[in-house]
DNA sequence: CACCAGGACGGCG
DNA sequence: CGCCGTCATGGT
């Protein structure tokens, strides 16, 4: 029981609108990958690195501060609702160091996995988050066939066009209702989205439709919500385990694309024997049985590890890279 | 200027 | 079932 009300602030207070992240959270692996794709890198007011988005209503400003990351509410209040929706975005609750560990413990006995191991590690810093439903689905039903940085660039121009602002110069992901509303020739036509306008549409319009029966899936056992996914337009296997995965937070899940394809091929099931690579029900079977629970973690890594690779210049804005402004390691 | 990209879909054997 | 051509678009 204090009784002497100090005349001055604290400074040993952390900054009230601000969480912080983990010590080794890694911003270009979790915010600049293949999972989330509303993220741009930007200098803050302090001329360093920092990555600004949008999460549902609110804009974010990821920048590092008193000696780590932190995310900071750009157009709102900091209440501890809004904080708390943030620290359930960012997954803070969930013990990754744990959780890589019990993966380690999976592969390390698999000879071709456990030189993994050390580059695991390295990627330490990277996360899953628990993004929204509805603009994650969009977002892969457009990532088919597609690359990174077009895929971020449509569902910004989606967003630009379609969405609320939110008062910051951002807006936020346009509801099922109001993308069903927009003709399919628009979505051609000045979202760039090709051949894919109608299966957006007919997305769009079914979501909003079925809407109750959606918000309640978040309640469903995987195989049935999977399975429910898969009668979407534009949603075949992969996509589907990427809505699982990143949108409704299912970490068993296991999303295979071309470079996880190649991951797996020859670590943990054999090319067929005409040497065509094996087909994809037999590797998420062996993903499956290995990886278990962790799949959908296993899958991140190996699809960062593979990318991280082949850098394929990636970044619009050449420069600086070297500066990562790594907030004292 | 071919080739590729976090594939899905429809048709065919 | 499994295979195969096709589907816009823009970067390399």
């Amino acid at each position: 029981m204090k009784t002497a009300v100090s005349q001055r602030p604290s400074l040993i207070l952390a900054q009230p609108d601000a969480i912080a992240l983990p010590a080794d959270f890694d911003p270009d692996l979790t915010l600049r990958g293949g999972q989330a794709f509303r993220w741009t890198v930007e200098p803050d007011s302090n001329g360093q690195t920092a990555y600004r988005g949008v999460v549902e209503d609110m804009t974010l400003l990821v920048a590092p501060a008193a000696g780590q990351w932190q995310a900071r509410l750009l157009n709102h209040p900091p209440t501890p609702p809004r904080l708390a929706r943030l620290r359930d975005y960012f997954d803070l609750d969930r013990d990754y160091a744990a959780a890589r560990q019990a993966l380690l413990e999976r592969v390390e006995r698999v000879a071709p996995l456990a030189r993994l191991s050390g580059e695991i590690e390295r990627a330490r810093g990277l996360r899953i988050l628990r993004q929204p439903w509805f603009e994650t689905l969009v977002a892969f039903v457009i990532s088919a066939n597609n690359h990174l940085p077009r895929i971020r660039q449509i569902i910004n121009v989606i967003s630009l066009k379609f969405g609320q602002p939110l008062g910051s110069g951002d807006y936020a992901f346009p509801t099922p209702e109001a993308l069903a509303a927009v003709a399919p020739a628009t979505l051609r036509g000045e979202c760039r989205v090709g051949y894919r306008d109608r299966y957006l549409c007919q997305l769009a319009q079914r979501i909003a439709r079925e809407r109750l029966a959606w918000e309640q899936a978040a309640t469903r056992p995987t195989l049935e919500l999977r399975q429910a996914l898969q009668t979407l337009p534009g949603v075949g296997p992969k996509v589907a385990e990427c809505v699982l995965l990143f949108g409704f937070h299912r970490w068993e899940a296991f999303p295979i694309d071309v470079w996880v394809r190649r991951a797996m091929t020859g670590a943990l099931v054999a090319p067929a024997p005409d040497g065509r690579p094996p087909a994809d029900r037999q590797i998420a079977a062996a993903a499956a049985a290995r990886f278990g629970p962790l799949a959908g973690l296993a899958q991140q890594y190996l699809f960062e590890i593979a990318r991280r690779h082949k850098p394929k210049a990636d970044n619009a804005s050449a420069g600086d890279n070297r500066s990562s402004p790594r907030p004292r390691a």
